[in-house]
DNA sequence: TTTTTGTAAATTGTTGACAATCCTGCCGAC
DNA sequence: GTCGGCAGGATTGTCAACAATTTACAAAAA
């Protein structure tokens, strides 16, 4: 009753349809499908998907409490709109938790770790080549998240993972402008650099000031933006 | 339809059954009243509550996201007993939480907030000169939820307030052990000097050293506790 | 005795229906 | 013309019943 008897069985053991609602609906909002502050009508996605409204309701609880979405009573679910004040404070816990991640590496990365992540920031630049931002964005995604891994405090990776989904709802982020390529490729060699050289406090400074320099592109992005609202011509 | 209008008009607008059951099962969890591992049987619960099965699958898919309960497709939800690698990656990753809170702190905390924090130091020494674990106990975790939400970061709080549920499931933590009283007051003391003197990185250090000390003592706790079970007599 | 197998009871998964609330558009009063 | 109220429809909140799965238990076989 526990190993992987076969696939199909696994299947079924695992997931029910909540789950599955669940993951299709998050799918949904990350990638944009739909966007922040979208209404969420039950019935439409019961239909959609084929399942009763249960389901769908439980999964929205489920969304409700991952924070990405936001109940209102008898009113409906909501794809959540993070404000850009959270959002700030997401990107500076964010920063925080990668300066732990970059002191805990510094202290010890096996070899194939090592190997793996210059082999991501290899690609990157590869991307920037290519001039494919969206790749690019992929990629410094998974370097992070691999890094985070690698650091080997799972609740540290889930807690992280949680703040990156979050951070995604900040809607003046994925509109277009993060679409030119930010040439980080250097910071990200600098870090690895401190973490072989084994240096803590070096590694865990570089990873923090990183984050905050996405932190303050978001906000002079926002702030560009908001004035390019204020006058439309 | 935004000020608190009257408290039963506020209360009817935010609170659905769904709500209410999650905060009852919720108490119920971190009061002890069910202990990890325990079977939570939904129509019982659905019938002590007064509700349908509906609402409490609902609340059950909360809790579960909440990292509460534990869910196994077709066979029920658990009270989640965490395990004690896991707890020591919790412990981990708040100490560095409380580091940045330090850190946050000592760069600025308004004079109120030092007399409150002066103030809640003092009644733990009350306590500890009463013998009254229970009090010092909860005057402590309310003591370190004040500091981390007086660093100004609500993600950064909501995010320790969940740690610090969620570690209140590591079963061998709330048995009887921790009915000794640490004397942690000349700690905290260290620290409040520390963040009035506006000395960031020695309060940061203070705290998450103060912190790592309850993951060494909880560990010694289970090992003792582990050896005890081994030879009962 | 031990193991296996089959059946009944209990429990969870899912659905559809009903009740309560909210939203929309219309109409009349001012 | 605008404001306020008042149906009617749409949507969410809650419930009870049905289906599927698991668990408990007893009987039969080894």
């Amino acid at each position: 009753m526990s190993a992987a008897a076969h696939p199909t069985i696994a299947l079924l053991q695992t997931s029910s349809l909540t789950m599955v609602v669940q993951q299709e609906i998050e799918r949904m909002i990350l990638s944009g499908e739909v966007a922040p502050g979208a209404k969420l009508n039950e019935a439409a996605l019961a239909l959609k998907l084929g399942v009763s409204r249960g389901p769908v309701r439980e999964a929205f609880r489920m969304l409700d409490e991952a924070g990405l979405v936001r109940t209102e009573k008898n009113r409906g679910v909501f794809v959540r709109d993070v404000p850009i004040e959270e959002a700030m404070e997401i990107y500076e816990l964010r920063a925080a938790m990668e300066e732990v991640v970059g002191r805990r590496l510094a202290l010890g990365m096996t070899d194939p770790q090592r190997v793996e992540a210059q082999s991501l920031v290899r690609s990157m630049e590869e991307a920037v080549k290519a001039n494919d931002a969206q790749r690019y964005h992929l990629l410094n995604l998974q370097f992070h998240d691999r890094l985070v891994e690698m650091a080997g405090n799972r609740k540290l990776a889930s807690v992280y993972r949680r703040l990156v989904k979050e951070i995604s709802l900040f809607r003046r982020l994925n509109l277009d402008d993060d679409k030119l390529l930010p040439k980080s490729a250097a910071a990200h060699w600098k870090i690895l650099r401190a973490i072989d050289g084994g240096q803590p406090d070096v590694a865990g400074r570089l990873m923090f000031d990183h984050a905050m320099d996405s932190k303050l592109r978001t906000v002079s992005n926002d702030k560009r933006r908001r004035t390019a609202a204020a006058r439309p011509q």
